[in-house]
DNA sequence: ATATGGTGTAATATTAAAAACTACAGGAGG
DNA sequence: CCTCCTGTAGTTTTTAATATTACACCATAT
């Protein structure tokens, strides 16, 4: 229910991914030893991202290439490959209102405006950043 | 590490107060009931609410009203009366990069500024949204 | 052909965070 | 001084996130 550190994980991966595809061979132990989390874990978020078209795993031999421009994967791409309907689960509703109270029969319809508000907001702000300017800024530092 | 369901209860409550406050002993027992949780999760964001002075509680005897008109109650405000850094707790950040390798040393650093942004970015999406703008769509319902 | 070093994925265990519950001291007002 | 409430500490329960273990299956080099 809130942007996990899967998110960071699979940023990092994509950053190294980016900077060492093309000339190592880039396994998922060796992404574990990077970003110092499990071989598992690493496999399973590439194996996501590798759904959304964002990169492309080498089966059997290992390795692991972007199959997509920098510019075209967005955070809000990331986030969705990774975590499925990640924006629904963002911002937690209490689900035990009394139906017998006025304000609690309709509390949820109440909040589903705004909240959807919210998500769409957060929705763009995503969608405004790419793995382009993340790598730039990398490159920067 | 998420917008938790302590948010949209203390709305809850914020439209209960509003609604009833005047005409009525609004007691932390009366709020469980309407919202379906407990007594002291109600007390322990009433008080968060108080301390920011949104609201303020007869002790002893029992009884809330609002202490503020409900343009001045956004949902940031109240967000951040109840979680404390909650947009420093948004987005989760892998805390074990290897700091022998050049992307894990420098992976923070690259995150911190887009993930900045995001929370700039909500920010401002929460500050649009006040108390006003809920009760108003829970009259039109 | 087969050993090697990978991936994909299921099942389980561990850890950490959220929420609920219990218990009780202390205030206000009849 | 009794009753109904709040404030808060301490504990337990529940749920979600992450890590671990295990193994079938694949591609290539030898």
């Amino acid at each position: 229910m809130h942007i996990s550190t899967k998110c960071s994980i699979a940023i990092h991966c994509l950053i190294f991914i980016s900077e060492y595809g093309e000339t190592q061979k880039v396994t998922s132990e060796l992404l574990s030893l990077s970003t110092g989390s499990n071989p598992v874990t690493i496999r399973n978020i590439v194996s996501e991202l590798k759904k959304e078209g964002i990169l492309s795993v080498r089966f059997g031999t290992g390795g692991t290439t972007l199959s997509c421009p920098l510019e075209e994967i967005t955070l809000y791409r990331i986030c969705s490959a990774i975590e499925p309907d990640f924006l629904g689960k963002l911002i937690g509703i209490h689900t035990m209102p009394s139906p017998l109270c006025p304000v609690g029969k309709n509390i949820h319809s109440v909040l589903d405006v705004s909240y959807e508000k919210i998500r769409k907001d957060l929705q763009g702000s995503l969608q405004n950043i790419s793995m382009k300017d993340i790598v730039d800024k990398y490159h920067d530092l």
